[in-house]
DNA sequence: TGTACATTCTTGTATATACAAGCTTGTTGG
DNA sequence: CCAACAAGCTTGTATATACAAGAATGTACA
């Protein structure tokens, strides 16, 4: 406090990341480490403030972001706690899952199962708006973060709204990554259920038969129609899907 | 600013909000009047610490928050904007039960099983904001629908928000419908994740061990602390989460 | 013994100030 | 005409300071 005369008055820094940023990032590396366990209770503003030779306004706006984005927990007159782990993003965050591993700090890959054209079954063409035995595109697609199997994605896809060289190119990246950038989502219905993983979804994440999933059907609808249609399944114990609502 | 003199030197408000929210509370209103429509440039920073008589810094956080809670779009050099509206409910409506049983056209009922005052564990503790070991109010209820049951679900409640009585008469309606009329809630914390059933939860639901369900955790606040913890546990098979998300 | 009070932590609110940085607009000079 | 520059707005980052208020702990007094 004393020692803070000359040298830093305001100024953004020299790198690029605003200050307040370093010390998130060093908060959220202590507790991604374990070095700092739930219920752990973080250092006090002032505590941060001298560690960092900041203000405490500084430190109070790190601690308070990382608040707000569900990592810690503040009490007034306690002192601030490492909140229970909800690892995962809103319902929306959800749409690209490639973009969410790479957050984590993770590296993202895939494998294609089956990429097809076939003819809509009843189910599928009411879903996407179709004549039953019209063409749709058909993929399987599992998602993987560090090597590990994390969402079975199968998708059926409406052709008159996407063209043909996309489907061919969704290995490249995430099928949602080219659906929206190609059509703006103007709406989209999501269902989330429970299932025990069937035979193609447990051998395609490497879990038993039987075992928790949530499944997540989702139908994307864009100005011109239900674009697709799909089916997301995650294996219960590694992934949480998280959300907060305000009103 | 220059008419900042004497009177106001910090102080948190006689009535009881900070000042920030009073002017998140009127931009709100202003949006949902439709005096303020989508894309309309609210006041900067300065008018607004003007018009309110309080510092940018007071202004600009009721701006930031709003923006935070996707009410607003900032801009650097441009100025702040109102967001496209974003009526992403449906997870909240899962809140009472019973009404949604009776929508059904069913009857609803309910098992008590666990219906307690304890001592909060580290867990619940953080979670409700007390201190560990202070006394929670623990309930284990069993909904049925059609005297088929449907939820399973654990409650930690916060008996300093919430009197005694209100406890003792969980079985005559849900615990959310007393808890929203008593303590108005400002934030819900929503987690939905896929377990297998253990034994608890497979006797009480009438499902086998290991059966898949969807497991919610929810954490209610209100303007005075959270006010409860609940976990809630839907048989897979039965249940159907609902989200609609337009963006 | 035990209650009441003061101290000392903590986080929360509020202000005043400074400078950085992005964008628009007007002006000036080639 | 138009490119370059200078103002003048906006939001963004950072500091120093002040006081409020909740929670724990120790202390003194009845």
């Amino acid at each position: 406090m004393s020692s803070q005369l000359s040298t830093t008055t305001a100024t953004t820094d020299l790198g690029s990341q605003p200050r307040y940023a370093a010390i998130k990032a060093y908060i959220r590396a202590q507790i991604e480490s374990g070095e700092w366990p739930a219920h752990f209770r973080v250092p006090s503003e002032n505590q941060l403030a001298q560690d960092f030779n900041v203000s405490r306004m500084t430190a109070r706006r790190a601690l308070s972001e990382l608040t707000d984005e569900g990592v810690l927990i503040r009490s007034q007159g306690l002192g601030t706690f490492v909140a229970e782990p909800v690892p995962a993003g809103s319902l929306l965050e959800v749409r690209n899952i490639a973009d969410e591993v790479a957050a984590r700090g993770h590296s993202y890959s895939n494998r294609i199962l089956k990429l097809e054209q076939t003819e809509a079954n009843t189910e599928v063409a009411v879903a996407l708006g179709l004549a039953e035995g019209a063409a749709v595109y058909h993929s399987i697609i599992v998602h993987l973060d560090n090597d590990l199997p994390i969402q079975f994605e199968e998708r059926y896809t409406n052709p008159t709204l996407v063209p043909e060289y996309l489907h061919q190119n969704f290995h490249a990246a995430t099928p949602n990554e080219y659906l929206t950038r190609v059509a703006p989502l103007t709406e989209v219905d999501t269902t989330v259920e429970a299932i025990g993983a069937d035979e193609a979804v447990g051998t395609a994440l490497e879990i038993k038969q039987g075992t928790a999933c949530l499944q997540i059907w989702r139908r994307t609808k864009s100005s011109a129609g239900t674009v697709s249609f799909a089916r997301l399944v995650h294996p219960g114990n590694r992934y949480r899907l998280g959300a907060q609502l305000r009103f």
